[in-house]
DNA sequence: AACCGGGCGGCAATCGCTTGCCAGTTTTTG
DNA sequence: CAAAAACTGGCAAGCGATTGCCGCCCGGTT
């Protein structure tokens, strides 16, 4: 039964597992737009044609090309996210809460690592504009003018970071390091310091501002030290940085750079909290078990991403939303843990 | 505004960034296929005009489309990585040097998280099987039959698994458990247990092999406890099994788990290594840190990440290869931390 | 009886790029 | 110096799916 003898006949399509619209419409004898159409509209044809089709797709084991699809129509299903650094334990959230959703709406998840660098992060960005759906961009290094051009060119979600123009999700760590700044205070702290991270980044000056007037309200000003890499080997100058102003308490930009310093702290024979307490941000992996189990910002990280991708796929398939630009803010809360504690009598 | 409902002109699709090899074509006065062999087969093309188009194409911002090069070439420059719980800090170093090498190569990496579910993994497998390059599969749930079709339909390799046919670079846990008993005899520890992980991993039963036979060697047998889920919550299921057995030492699956057993421990005031030895394995995120801090079986995570990508490259590139099954198997060794330690006085 | 409109399918043009094949033009080579 | 062997660049046929447009068939209107 093969009338012209085409070369990779059919059936080896088949056995190769490559069955193409093509061969759906062979075997049906409809043509292949009924096909598809049968496949991605059915409701533009007829009741039993596209049980038929249908049926002969799942004989098959027909799956659709992507990259064939993507091509004529332009949606690839597919939404990039970049982190700035994948052995950060921070996104290990994020990249879960995102995968889980979008999976859920059967779409891929392109993971890029920026390895901290606006440039790398603006060239993957160009060469992936045209593969990818949307982007969400955690903790992005872009200047805003940059990230507004994207932006305007492509679905664009950003995490952390407002700029004007751009959906975004960001955690309220402010509002956490009020907290924090509360606790401490009222533990007896009167000097605090402010562990700086990258300065490239918005969540950072967000939290040294937060952390500064809340002291303020207190009377109290805080110091600032830094800035710092976001490891934990970081950790160690930035412990030795903070006993050298002599504050009794200090909020790090993340809990990576805590842990790096309740390790130092530790080394150097400083008692934690006894003598200084160290508070967190973002409650990571690890921040529980560490010694001392580390007083952090709880961030709901997983649903952040979940929450990005389902802001992005909206945009998506309402471009009018797109023109609206929405930010949501996730709240955090403090998680009381035994790095802090009351303050050392002078 | 668009009279003759014409596409959006080549000015307009310069601006928008779309530029196509045609709109370099025009511009050069030269056909498409010699911009796309400028482009992509360089000597292939005479100095000149390949500059003049290389020009060109840097001027109008130029890049290609992914998916129309994928369409007609078939390669993708995409390779997915599939994990089975995106949140084990296990794969985090996977992820990472996988990204890196890929990224060196210019591709892209796919990120899918089989939730532990062969079904799931199965079909995601179907699904993207045209989508990309080739699969590195960590930690695959699938059954060696299933593994097997694939790996004839796709470039595979395996992560911590070995199946015949299928290329794969496993890290040699077998030793390093060798190395964990040698140091636990040597502690004068005779009765050790094995906590058991996922049944269906592969890794899991190689442990166990390997610690019997180790133990064997000294003429003393082992226990074996579980299974268990390897998040840290299971840990503490964990431990009370283990101090049921009573075991004066412990060599865990993971580091999760054992990391859970050590919290477990402390809580019920089990002196950790006074009363009991714990080893753990992977040396993941935290292993350093946690209370003791864990001896374990530090594995080269990233090390194997980046393997596997070399390896799926090099089988892209060089057919022939594939043929061939090449298997990596990458050492461990015991990093002695305080978590382990003589055995208690009968 | 002529006309309409909705439901269904087919045709064919794209999408952007790759590639086999071919035809002029050099270069090499014997 | 003619024949053979590169070089170069163009043509055109896809890759696999989507989609605008058209036409056919039918039942329902005037």
């Amino acid at each position: 039964m093969n009338p012209e003898g085409a070369p990779p006949s059919r059936a080896a399509a088949r056995q190769e597992g490559r069955a193409t619209i093509n061969d759906i419409a062979a075997v049906t004898g409809v043509a292949a737009s009924t096909v598809s159409r049968a496949l991605s509209r059915p409701d533009r044809v007829n009741r039993v044609t596209r049980e038929r089709i249908q049926a002969a797709a799942r004989e098959l084991n027909y799956v659709p090309n992507t990259q064939a699809r993507a091509l004529s129509s332009g949606r690839t299903d597919t939404v990039a996210l970049l982190v700035s650094d994948a052995t950060n334990p921070f996104y290990f959230g994020l990249i879960r809460g995102a995968q889980q959703q979008l999976h859920a709406a059967g779409q891929a998840l392109l993971l890029m690592d920026t390895e901290d660098s606006a440039e790398l992060e603006n060239h993957l960005l160009g060469k992936m504009r045209r593969s990818v759906d949307g982007v969400i961009l955690a903790a992005s290094r872009l200047p805003e003018q940059t990230l507004a051009v994207i932006a305007a060119e492509l679905p664009v979600v950003t995490i952390n970071r407002n700029v004007p123009g751009v959906h975004s999700v960001v955690i309220d760590s402010p509002d956490g390091v009020m907290q924090a700044v509360e606790h401490l205070v009222s533990l007896g702290h009167r000097h605090v310091a402010y562990v700086t991270g990258p300065p490239s980044s918005w969540a950072n000056e967000a939290r040294w501002r937060a952390l500064r007037t809340g002291m303020a309200r207190h009377g109290l000003s805080a110091d600032r030290i830094g800035p710092f890499g976001v490891s934990r080997h970081c950790g160690s100058a930035a412990a030795d940085a903070l006993l050298n102003t002599g504050a009794t308490a200090c909020v790090t930009f993340n809990d990576l750079l805590a842990i790096g310093i309740l390790r130092r702290l530790a080394e150097r024979g400083v008692d934690v909290p006894g003598e200084i307490s160290v508070v967190g941000c973002d409650d990571i992996f690890g921040a529980d078990f560490c010694s001392p189990p580390l007083t952090t910002l709880t961030a709901p990280i997983e649903q952040a991403g979940r929450v990005a991708v389902s802001m992005l796929l909206e945009n998506l398939e309402n471009p009018a939303v797109r023109a609206s630009c929405r930010r949501i803010i996730l709240p955090t809360h403090l998680t009381v843990r035994q790095s802090s504690g009351q303050a050392p009598r002078l």
